[in-house]
DNA sequence: ACTTATTTTGCAACCGGTTGCATGAGTGCT
DNA sequence: AGCACTCATGCAACCGGTTGCAAAATAAGT
C-alpha cells in the first residue's frame, strides 16, 4: 500500500542503503545519486517511517506531553505553546491525559513502550513521584510549572511560587487590607503550598494584620465559588489572595451572588492573568505568570536534554508582575498601616 | 538498557517467539511457559515495544488527533475527553497543532511517518480538503465538529448546524425581536454558513422582521469584542444571534462597555454552552452543543474503522437545546409580532 | 501400548529502516 | 601512466518485535 524504502530502490534502481542515505542528512551522497534517489521517491509519493528507523538510531522524536489540568482554560494556551514549539522543532506531542491516574508506574510503562524521547510534564499539580519515575526509568524529563527547588531532581521551569505568594501580600499590605486570606487550590499540591507559604511569610512581618487560610477543593471556578460561599457565610476577610485566577473568578460569583461589591466589600487578587482575566466583565487584578516564557524555555531545555542526557537538573525561575485591575482598592486608599 | 525481548528469552530459557506470544493475546501459550516468561519479565521490568512491533502487525495504535482550535475554551473540554476516551481504548493520541498550516500535504505526509492507524479531525473551522487528505492517504478519519451533509466524504460527528441556526431564529422570533442580526465566526467557515443558512432561512418566513449579518475574524474573545463594538457604531439591532459561546461573551463586553443593558437594550443568544456560559458573571442564554456525546460517537466510529476499514462514510448528528439563562428578554414579553 | 489428533514450541524469515565495513570509482599529484 | 587518497556505493547484519511452518510434546481414542 504505501510505498517503502525497498519500493523506491528498486524504482531508482540503487541499492537500499543509498535511499537510506538520501533522506538522513549528514550522509554521504552523490548529487546525481541524490537526484536519481529523490525522483523515484516523488513518483512514489516516499517518505520515511519515523517509527522504523527509530528502532535502529533509538530515537522517536516523541515527546509525552503529560498533564491532568484539564479544566482551566490556561492550559489550553499551554497546549497550543507546545504544541507549536515542538512542531517547530521536528518533535511530535504524544499527549497522555493523567486526570485520573494515581500510579506513575503505569504512566511510565505506557510512555516506555512507545519510547519517547522525552517527557514534559505540564503540570503544577501533579505529585513530584511522577516526575522522579520518568528520571528513573531513564527519560529525559521536564517539568514546567513545577515546583522549583534549590536541588531540583528534574529539570523544572516554572515560578517562584513563594515569591508570587510574597508578591500578593505585599500587595494586599499596601493598600491597607487588615484581615486578608489565603483561598488556594488543592492543599496537597506543591504550588499552593509554596504560595501560602509566601504568603504567610511576609505577613508575618505585620503582626496587626490577621490572616486566615482555606482550600478549594480544585483549581477550578465551581471549587473557588464553593469555597467563596463557605467563607462567606462563616464571616469573610477584607480581601483575598486566590491561588488560580479560575479560584478568583469563582469567588468573584459567590460574592456578586450575595450583592456585596468588589473591591468595595472584599478585595480579591489572583494568580495566572488568564485571557478572561482581562475581560471587563471579569476585571481581575492578578499575579502574571509568564506561560509563553515558561513553555519555551521548558523545550529549549528539552531539546538540550535530547542533545545531552547526563545534563544535570537545572530549575530556572521566571519572574512574575502584577497586573493591576479593578478588584483590589487603589493604592492611594492605603491606610497608615 | 532497557529491556528487550530477548533478554527476557533468555533469563528465562525460552525462545523469543515464546516471550512474544505471552504479551500478544490470542496466541498460544501453555499456561507453565507463561508463568515462566511472566516472571521473567517481571524480574527485568520489561514491556514490549508498540513502535517495534508495529512493523509487523501494521497498527501502531497511535491516533492523529488534530486541530486547529486553541482559543476556545470549549476545546479544552473536548481535548479532556477524547484523550480519555482514546485511553480507555488502548490508543494513543498524538496531538497535531494546524493553527499555521495551510497544506494538507503536510500533516499528511507528518502523520504517515508516524504511520497513525487513524486521525480525528477535532475543529469547526477546518476546511473540509483536510479531512478528504487524510482519507486519500488511505487513513481512517472521522471529523467530529465538522460539517454533516448527506453525502459525506469522511466520516463526520457533530450537531446540524442548519437547525441550530433556525433554533436560534425561532428563539428570537417567540420573543418579538424586530431587527434581529447574526454575528458569525470566520465567514469562510462551513458551520458559520450553515448557522447563518438555517438563521435566515427560518425568518425568510417572516419579512416584517429585519435581518441583518456580520462576521468576526476569528471564534475567539477579541473578534466578538471588536466586531460589537462596530456593530454599536453603526447602528445595532434588537437581538444578536453569536455563533459562539466566545464571541457572545465578547460582544457582551463591548455592550457593557457603552453601558448598555443586556437584555434590555441587546439581546444576546451564543452557542456551545461552554462553561463559562453559565457563570453568574456572564449568565448567557445559549445552544448547548453536546460536546460529549459527540467525542464519544467519535471514537466509537474511529474504533469501528479500525476494524473495518472499507466502512462507508456515515454522518452522525445530534440534536442541539436552548439553555435559558439571562441574555434574552423573557417569553412572555413576546410582542404581538 | 500404539496410533492419531491437538496443542506447544522453536526456527527462520520478515517488517522498514540504519550503519560498519569493504570494495569500487574518482580525483589529484608526481 | 602510476600511485595514493578521498569519496560514494553496496553488502550484510542489526534494531525489537511477529508469524507461518514444521518438529516436538502432550492429549485423546481404541
Amino acid at each position: 500500500m504505501v510505498p517503502t524504502l525497498k519500493d523506491v530502490a528498486e524504482r531508482a534502481g540503487v541499492s537500499r542503503s543509498a535511499v537510506s542515505r538520501t533522506f538522513t542528512d549528514g550522509a554521504s551522497v552523490s548529487a546525481k545519486m541524490r537526484k536519481l534517489v529523490e525522483k523515484a521517491a516523488a513518483e512514489l509519493g516516499y517518505s520515511p517511517n519515523v517509527l522504523a528507523s527509530s528502532l535502529t538510531t533509538g530515537r522517536t522524536k516523541l515527546i509525552g506531553l503529560v498533564s491532568n489540568n484539564f479544566h482551566n482554560p490556561i492550559f489550553l494556551e499551554v497546549f497550543d505553546l507546545f504544541t507549536r514549539a515542538l512542531q517547530e522543532k521536528g518533535l511530535r506531542p504524544l499527549l497522555v491525559n493523567l486526570t485520573h491516574e494515581t500510579d506513575p508506574a503505569n504512566s511510565v510503562r505506557l510512555l516506555r513502550q512507545y519510547s519517547v524521547d522525552g517527557v514534559v510534564v505540564a503540570s503544577s499539580t501533579l505529585p513530584p513521584g511522577f516526575g522522579k519515575a520518568f528520571r528513573d526509568a531513564g527519560v529525559p524529563v521536564v517539568h514546567a510549572f513545577g515546583r522549583v527547588t534549590s536541588a531540583p531532581q528534574v529539570h523544572v521551569v516554572g515560578i517562584d511560587n513563594i515569591e508570587a505568594g510574597r508578591l500578593a501580600a505585599r500587595s494586599l499590605i499596601a493598600r491597607g487590607y487588615r484581615r486578608v486570606g489565603f483561598m488556594g487550590g488543592p492543599e496537597a499540591a506543591s504550588s499552593t503550598q509554596d504560595r501560602l507559604k509566601g504568603f504567610t511569610s511576609e505577613l508575618a512581618t505585620r503582626p496587626e494584620i490577621s490572616v486566615s487560610q482555606s482550600f478549594a477543593s480544585a483549581y477550578s471556578f465551581d471549587a473557588g465559588r464553593r469555597e467563596m460561599q463557605a467563607l462567606l457565610d462563616a464571616g469573610h476577610a477584607e480581601a483575598y489572595f486566590c491561588g488560580d485566577d479560575v479560584l478568583s473568578i469563582g469567588a468573584l460569583s459567590a460574592i456578586q451572588d450575595r450583592h456585596l461589591s468588589v473591591p468595595g466589600d472584599i478585595g480579591i487578587i489572583g494568580l495566572n492573568d488568564m485571557e478572561i482575566a482581562g475581560w471587563n466583565s471579569v476585571n481581575l487584578t492578578t499575579i502574571r505568570q509568564p506561560i509563553s516564557e515558561i513553555v519555551h524555555s521548558s523545550i529549549e531545555l528539552m531539546s538540550a536534554m535530547l542533545l545531552d542526557p547526563a545534563r544535570l537538573p537545572e530549575a530556572r525561575i521566571f519572574a512574575c508582575n502584577i497586573v493591576e485591575r479593578g478588584t483590589l482598592r487603589p493604592l492611594n486608599a492605603a491606610g497608615t498601616g
